[in-house]
DNA sequence: CGCTTTTGACCAGCGC
DNA sequence: GCGCTGGTCAAAAGCG
């Protein structure tokens, strides 16, 4: 583990281009203390070398691990309150850095469907029944965009239910949901409070569906269109369509470091990869912080294979 | 008319 | 227990 968390690429990358805006507030389950870390607390003042975020960066590094855990279509994964694993998750590396990665949820086996259920059926209701547990949370999933406009167009329809006001912030807090109905998948977005050109947004849970908006075809390639629609299955970050490039520029690392990436293939990482490089205009300086960082995230063999 | 956004209120969790 | 904060609800307003 030290010796990933050691790599001072890891480092350099966190330290030196996202020193405290890099967002991974990754829940877990029931053990709350990732929670805990809200976008305020690691926005600005939390300190990302600390264990939690290396993990996530060590889990980056675990692909293979995850490659075979692809997350299936279906209702999005809930915590697995009864599974020793979703429970105090161990800071050691491999599978347990995995997990504490958000991705424990999409490694848990059917059997969660039915507690899954019922936990949605308590959601829909409008006074959730409080039983011992805490609250339960879809696993979330946050990145960093430069963006003038706050809410990013992603391929998904979002309807607006909330916001708020941030403390120590002086923009607020919008919150989404998804508006396919048997989805459950939400979304918050907020301005960063150090740099506000940059757009954090958290995505939880997983979407049911396929994206609502098409994306056209032949565009950026044969990468570019598979990377599309195997994304377009899965978490919402993953895919970006063509004008979303257009009017953002996405933070190269936390697409690379998706969970939802891990889910699928090498391949598709390194054609999500490969979209980023097509549609970043090479005039900003989003070149260079994809070409190198993309470099000190991902193992080099990945890289190669591009 | 249907959908989305706005916004104040409410609730739960957490720290003191 | 109390206050603070994050998250959600839901009525009203806005929009196409």
């Amino acid at each position: 583990m030290e010796d990933v968390l050691g790599n001072s690429a890891c480092s350099q990358f966190t330290v030196n281009n996202f020193p405290l805006e890099s967002i991974f507030d990754l829940s877990s389950n029931e053990d709350e203390k990732i929670v805990s870390l809200g976008f305020m607390d690691l926005q600005g003042v939390q300190d990302l070398i600390s264990p939690p975020f290396l993990e996530i960066m060590t889990a980056a590094q675990q692909v293979p691990s995850l490659i075979s855990s692809q997350v299936p279509p279906t209702p999005p994964p809930s915590k697995n309150i009864d599974s020793p694993q979703a429970i105090n998750q161990p800071a050691t590396p491999n599978s347990s850095s995995i997990s504490s990665a958000s991705s424990e949820a999409f490694n848990e086996p059917a059997k969660v469907d039915d507690q899954e259920e019922n936990q949605q059926k308590i959601k829909k209701q409008l006074k959730p029944k409080k039983t011992n547990q805490k609250r339960q949370r879809e696993p979330r999933f946050a990145f960093m965009t430069k963006s003038e406009v706050d809410h990013l167009e992603d391929g998904y329809r979002w309807r607006k239910y909330g916001q708020k006001a941030v403390k120590n912030s002086p923009f607020p807090r919008s919150y989404y949901r998804c508006t396919t109905a048997s989805c459950n998948v939400k979304k918050r977005v907020e301005r960063s409070f150090s740099d506000p050109s940059n757009v954090i947004t958290t995505y939880e849970g997983q979407h049911t569906h396929p994206s609502p908006i098409v994306p056209p075809p032949n565009l950026g390639g044969s990468h570019l269109s598979t990377a599309m629609s195997a994304a377009a299955l899965d978490m919402p970050m993953q895919r970006t369509p063509p004008n979303y490039h257009q009017h953002h520029r996405q933070q190269p690392f936390t697409d690379s470091l998706s969970p939802s990436n891990f889910g699928h293939n090498i391949g598709s990482i390194n054609s999500i990869l490969h979209e980023k490089r097509i549609c970043t205009p090479g005039t900003g300086p989003s070149l260079l912080e994809d070409h190198g960082l993309l470099q000190d995230i991902l193992p080099s063999h990945m890289l190669k294979e591009e």
